[in-house]
DNA sequence: AAAATAATTTAGCTATATCTAAATAAATAT
DNA sequence: ATATTTATTTAGATATAGCTAAATTATTTT
């Protein structure tokens, strides 16, 4: 049994709002992920929940289904393998490639699939840091703490970023900073949490604790 | 203005119908070359009649506008441009490459296809030897006839197929013939126009007429 | 020129995916 | 425990893209 384009979307979302640790997940709350009305959420989950990708029980929310959830892997898998294509073979940067993969996630070719991900060589993390599911929907993660909680005189690299919205990403860019940067934290500010970090062993760089708290690093 | 995924696939049926050098375009034939029902083409014509890329009157078949040809041009640059990805860097046989770059084709951005094509290096042919129109909707074919048109001791280059159908491609392939295959005709019988083909230099292969009719050759 | 046939269009239906407005259920506050 | 607020669902639209069956127009045959 196939999934629309838009059912693939909504799994997703769900699949998402299900990993931040709610028991369950509203239909609120997937309007506002998926910036549409609650009304046309109410549908959707009634189709979802005839697929059994999701457990429906009106006016309480929604669960996601084994099945679900490996089918959300599979899009989520698809969507970052376009992504490591558009920045390394393509040369986007890392902050154009959300709205692109988005649309190439829906491709439906196994095969396709299978090939990409030799020709790039068996990425196991995006651009943007994120682990990509093998076929199977299994996902490694690495051990990453936020950049504001590491300790003066730590060092690391930078694997992922929480908020990944363009305008975050290209306040990175600008300050240069960027996923897979060898960092060193210099200096906390105990006042306010802001932050004094070493970039590449060459560049300073001060940063608030909130920006600080958006960037994940891999210690070492 | 934009067309949806199905009005592209109309519009490029069209001009594919268009370019058969008939005046006008009929809804049997697209409802043909589309396999839908006529009922449901002449709907579709109403819709692509008041986008104006093409030129509608009721019972008397349509004519494609320019805006239709430059719009249908795009899609076709697109759908090659992603058949020479499929084929040079993931491996594909090109018997496998037209229901994914169907589906490829409809992907919407400048960008990514400005940037597929520097990284193919701007490849003029597809992998079934047809041209690739440019970014204007300019096309550069190269004179071919078909194979079975040249004379005994004649040499050439496979650079395309007439009919381009699964079972055709694959026969080719079995056989040994692929594009860019160096052919000369080492015999023809007058009886039923059957040939004896040298390819590479190495193998002898025979041929029916009617096999030799569907493959293009660039005489050298 | 009328009749028969072929091509095409229209009308009305289905399915997907969205919306607004109204109705209803659940949660919260008094 | 009742009233209010919030969340959710239902009902009824709209738009796209397809279908069948009936109606209409164009073409061909006699």
């Amino acid at each position: 049994m196939n999934l629309t384009t838009a059912e693939e979307n909504y799994l997703k979302a769900i699949y998402h709002l299900s990993e931040e640790g709610k028991k369950s997940v509203s239909t609120n709350d997937v309007a506002a992920e998926m910036n549409t009305k609650p009304a046309s959420v109410s549908d959707m989950l009634r189709k979802l929940g005839e697929k059994e990708v999701i457990q429906y029980r009106k006016y309480y929310g929604v669960h996601i289904t084994e099945e679900g959830k490996r089918r959300a892997l599979q899009t989520i898998r698809k969507h970052r393998l376009w992504e490591v294509f558009l920045v390394e073979k393509l040369n986007f940067a890392w902050d154009e490639v959300h709205e692109v993969a988005e649309e190439l996630e829906h491709i439906q070719s196994p095969l396709l699939i299978q090939r990409l991900d030799a020709f790039l060589n068996f990425p196991k993390f995006d651009p943007h840091g994120d682990p990509i599911p093998d076929e199977y929907g299994d996902v490694r993660s690495r051990p990453r703490i936020p950049l504001n909680e590491m300790e003066v005189d730590q060092s690391g690299q930078i694997v992922a970023v929480k908020d990944s919205s363009a305008a975050f990403l290209r306040y990175l860019d600008k300050v240069g900073a960027y996923i897979g940067a060898r960092i060193k934290v210099l200096d906390k500010v105990e006042f306010d949490g802001s932050l004094e970090i070493l970039v590449d062993q060459k560049k300073t760089l001060f940063m608030s604790k909130d920006v600080g708290s958006n960037i994940l690093v891999l210690q070492s």
